[in-house]
DNA sequence: GTGCGTCCTCAAGTTCACTTGAGGTCAAGC
DNA sequence: GCTTGACCTCAAGTGAACTTGAGGACGCAC
């Protein structure tokens, strides 16, 4: 990515303002743009070069990751958004409504986990069959690291 | 903990039993309990037997890792509550007091993504500064794996 | 022309939460 | 007496999400 817009643009900001902006360590950026997740232009001297909008994906990135979403999961929602050329609003809208049923869960969860913490917990119905907070299968995110088997 | 009990409990479970009611692997109990987070003692074939209320302990700390806590913050917390002798409804309500807040929190800023999602992203608003969403200080397992700095 | 700061790449290291594998014990059943 | 199944230990591997380190380039300032 070669600066796609055939000039400099001087609004454009380094992987160390970047960094600084978004909150995240330089490293960071480089591997987020391995995976794709952000894109920049480079300068003649090799230098990273970001569009402002990538400030705003780095923010939803890490949004996600603290909701404890993985960066797999994020990737494909942001596909939905166009790193070059025009970004309505209908994108990101588009974008979000993916994530809207699996945040309407965790909330659910999160409250039955609040409001039945002491009930719930005194008086053993955690001991799994009947807990209304303990289902084992559901997805974005709940899966947690660590080796998975084959 | 060679039977503390001094006799054997046909009620224990053994580690089949326990990874099936729990929904765990085997091997996930065994890295448990080499955590310290549940305990059992030996048989004479130098089998492990669980106290049935290991099962609650087990399935705290899978709804606490599908909220994204890491396990020492369960631990912590599991700290209050005994693994021998009597447990008391008391236990785990102290146990749970702790967390409140950090759930409470959670809870909020997870309403906060699903209200505003599609205007906050929409609008810019994540690009940080001004977001509710975006505050990269928090504690209680927002800070996910990897290599930390020292 | 010599620092200084900022950037580059690529490989390897780190943490967490596990899983996998090799090699072995023990009791029950045929 | 041999196989089968459930269990044991200990070491090493795994995936995610990064960080750290080595070695080097560029541009500006003095």
């Amino acid at each position: 990515m070669r600066n796609p817009k055939g000039r400099a643009q001087p609004n454009d900001l380094s992987v160390g303002e970047m960094a600084q902006r978004a909150g995240v360590a330089v490293s960071t950026l480089h591997f987020y743009e391995a995976e794709g997740l952000i894109q920049s232009w480079r300068t003649s001297a090799n230098h990273r070069r970001y569009d402002r909008r990538m400030l705003r994906r780095v923010a939803v990135i890490r949004v996600a990751q603290g909701l404890g979403i993985p960066l797999a999961e994020v990737g494909k929602m942001l596909e939905k958004v166009p790193m070059e050329g025009a970004v309505r609003k209908g994108h990101w809208s588009d974008a979000s409504e993916a994530w809207r049923g699996a945040l309407e869960a965790r909330i659910a969860k999160l409250q039955a986990l609040r409001d039945q913490l002491d009930h719930c917990i005194g008086c053993g119905c955690l001991s799994l069959e009947n807990c209304p907070l303990y289902n084992p299968n559901d997805s974005l995110g709940e899966a947690g690291p660590g080796a998975r088997r084959l």
